[in-house]
DNA sequence: ATATAATAATTTAACATTAAAGTATCCAAA
DNA sequence: TTTGGATACTTTAATGTTAAATTATTATAT
């Protein structure tokens, strides 16, 4: 947002790239979540069938950890999921205090069906940028990710 | 989330960026929002107050633009900034439909306050990269940012 | 064995977010 | 000038989000 910050060419430059890269991840995210819109899943709902799908059942924490949310939200997607069977509770065979979320067939489903649009849509978002500048985005973005 | 989606070359390069730069972002941001948490701030709060003071007064619709929100949203940041006095409602000169939204004293002295140690946090966490590299970041995603 | 601490999920309260509907105002064309 | 459409903000309903408190269970230390 802050577009002419009076400072010193680092600061500038630091935060030009900062500004572009948060509005190409709204734009990217912005794009990419219509393809879910149409099955009425919300980006949060479409990240935790994504999760089941390819890492497998999981319990409530675990998936807290992988989405970056936390533990309060997870249990209202869940509900929201589990109200239209798209995923199922199951208690936990050896720690009663846990339980298992699983896809169900319809979730299965479902999730299996919105992927390839999914991928291709971002593989095309990502197509103005040749091979070699992609690499290079994935190693910069890699660091920064990782950065204190 | 996809770390495992099985494509072809092209796929899994644009997913591998896709992933990254959606993860630095989140890492950024995260860092970032810890320099107004003590003030209480919300992230949406300390956007708007900064997009006032880099840009003066503007109507809800106006700040609504900037900052990619919707109207309904904007009505409610402004309704919690203005329960702590550090934003204020005009009515608008010559549009009675229209009010403007501009900072208190206590607004401009908070933000003030906190746009230094702002910067510099971002600052420091861009520095994990050259000053080539951000620049080279910057072209990456402002191309991305654009993208169709 | 029992008390204490840690873990797992949920609930609650406050704020964020969007879409859609509602209200008021402005503008322009007939 | 009046009607219709566009604009500006607000309200509402549903979901998301976090932090903090709560409940239940497990693990550990004495």
């Amino acid at each position: 947002m802050p577009t002419k910050y009076p400072g010193d060419a680092d600061e500038v430059r630091a935060l030009n790239a900062y500004i572009c890269l948060l509005r190409a991840t709204e734009s990217l995210l912005a794009r990419s979540s219509q393809n879910f819109r149409g099955s009425k899943l919300t980006a949060s709902q479409f990240a935790m069938l994504e999760c089941l799908l390819f890492q497998g059942p999981m319990k409530p924490s675990e998936l807290a950890g992988k989405m970056l949310k936390s533990g309060g939200n997870i249990t209202m997607v869940i509900d929201n999921l589990e109200k239209r069977k798209l995923v199922q509770r199951t208690p936990h065979a050896s720690d009663r205090r846990a339980i298992i979320i699983s896809l169900t067939a319809a979730g299965n489903k479902l999730i299996e069906s919105l992927m390839p649009p999914q991928v291709a849509c971002i593989k095309d978002q990502m197509a103005v940028l040749t091979a070699g500048e992609l690499e290079t985005l994935r190693e910069l973005t890699r660091r920064l990710g990782t950065a204190q």
